[in-house]
DNA sequence: CGGCTGATTGACAGGGCTCAAGATAAGTGG
DNA sequence: CCACTTATCTTGAGCCCTGTCAATCAGCCG
């Protein structure tokens, strides 16, 4: 099994040997972690940043009356807390949505990658600018387009990204998220999500039961979305 | 007059004098550029960053609907593109929202700078992770909050962000944007802009007479608007 | 003094929210 | 392995926040 943080760098750059054997060595124990726990907690200061291996988590941040936001949800091969070797104090928390197996890298190593490794640490930089760039175009989505569109656009991506570290393949994917989680992250609410998904079935674009989504019309539903996949970066290129 | 870049970077950590020298050395001709122009072109491939020294410009997406979307005013201080230096394929355009100014850095200088110069890259970096985390900021307010709220809590972050490079003091701003460029960033209508900004006026913890904006209670506007400044990631750490 | 652009106001419509209740699916303990 | 409990998904009804359309008003500039 190949780490799926090398999967995706792999969608940026190529790596060397070397660089492929010291990613592997910085990586901390494997752990497991449940569905529904605290990966991170909002205010802490993280000494490591931690590494998606398997899974889905949510960066959540909560307000004051309740209302819980999803500002991203994580697959394998991402750094929930990335940001955390350089932003210090965390203003938001990470939770699990599945069980999750992760691995951590020590806030130490990644200093030292950023001395003596500047292309990696060229890598780890632009994966946190793929980040913001996915940020950016939710925002755009949540402000200027009709909910449906909006939630379309949320599977194009999801199955690209999912694709790129071997999680989907053949427009078939599996997204283990509630309606619920799927709301805070598109920032409505489970009800009309709910509503909204059964308008996406009928458009005929793709199947989704249970868990398991399938794309049979990949052409009509990007086309659908507006989806257009140069803000996810991928594509190798000298960086 | 102060880089405001060096400003900016310095409510992160202390720069070294060699540091603040290279930072000089490596901003290209300062330029002035007229109100509502393209700063930088959706699908372009800069070769070059831009800095505002001057003024406020808007990230813009613009969806086949016609509907602008602003993900983030910039103001002196800010790069407006970093990004490209490692996306190298710009997938919005960058707009002029006033006369601005600015100054190049090529992206060479910035590929040497992060061989050369790892702590001043961590800088960089850490300024684009701030970029991040005020669009998350705003995804939450998008998704969880009234309108009303999240624009107490846009003025709350600009104040801040204009304090920083010295473009606000003493509890007062200029912010010369029109409603109908605060609708597109806040993902409103222009019309609910106005409506929310008399709603504001009526709170009474600020004052709004043209561009120049007055906050009379701070305390108030900030407990009203759930503002909490860490995301900003102000006040210097070893990083 | 016309002609802009931007701010303001009114009337009306609609997308999305809330509340509430059922129907399914998924765990859990015995 | 079954009965029970809980989580998740659906569906309906009514309302409210926000958008659209349209018209008026206020500055500003040539």
């Amino acid at each position: 099994v190949v780490n799926p943080l090398i999967l995706k760098l792999r969608q940026y750059d190529s790596l060397s040997a070397a660089e492929e054997l010291l990613l592997g060595k910085i990586l901390g124990p494997v752990r497991e972690v449940a569905a529904k726990q605290d990966l991170i907690a909002e205010g802490s200061r993280p000494t490591s940043s931690t590494l998606m291996l398997e899974g889905f988590s949510a960066r959540c941040k909560t307000s004051q009356n309740g209302k819980r936001a999803i500002t991203a949800i994580h697959i394998a091969g991402d750094f929930v807390d990335l940001h955390s070797f350089l932003i210090k104090k965390m203003d938001h928390s990470i939770q699990t949505l599945t069980p999750c197996v992760i691995a951590k890298v020590r806030h130490d190593d990644l200093l030292g990658m950023s001395e003596k490794h500047p292309h990696l640490a060229r890598l780890f930089w632009l994966s946190t600018l793929t980040d913001a760039a996915i940020h950016r175009q939710q925002l755009a989505e949540m402000g200027a387009a009709p909910a449906i569109r909006h939630f379309a656009h949320f599977i194009c991506e999801m199955y690209l990204r999912l694709a790129a570290v071997h999680r989907a393949n053949d427009m078939r994917c599996v997204l283990p998220v509630t309606q619920e989680e799927l709301a805070d992250t598109l920032g409505l609410s489970a009800v009309h999500v709910n509503r909204t998904l059964q308008e996406i079935r009928a458009l005929n674009f793709l199947t989704w039961e249970g868990k398991n989504i399938e794309i049979t019309d990949w052409r009509g539903l990007q086309a659908f979305a507006e989806f257009d996949p140069t803000y996810l970066s991928y594509g190798p290129e000298p960086r």
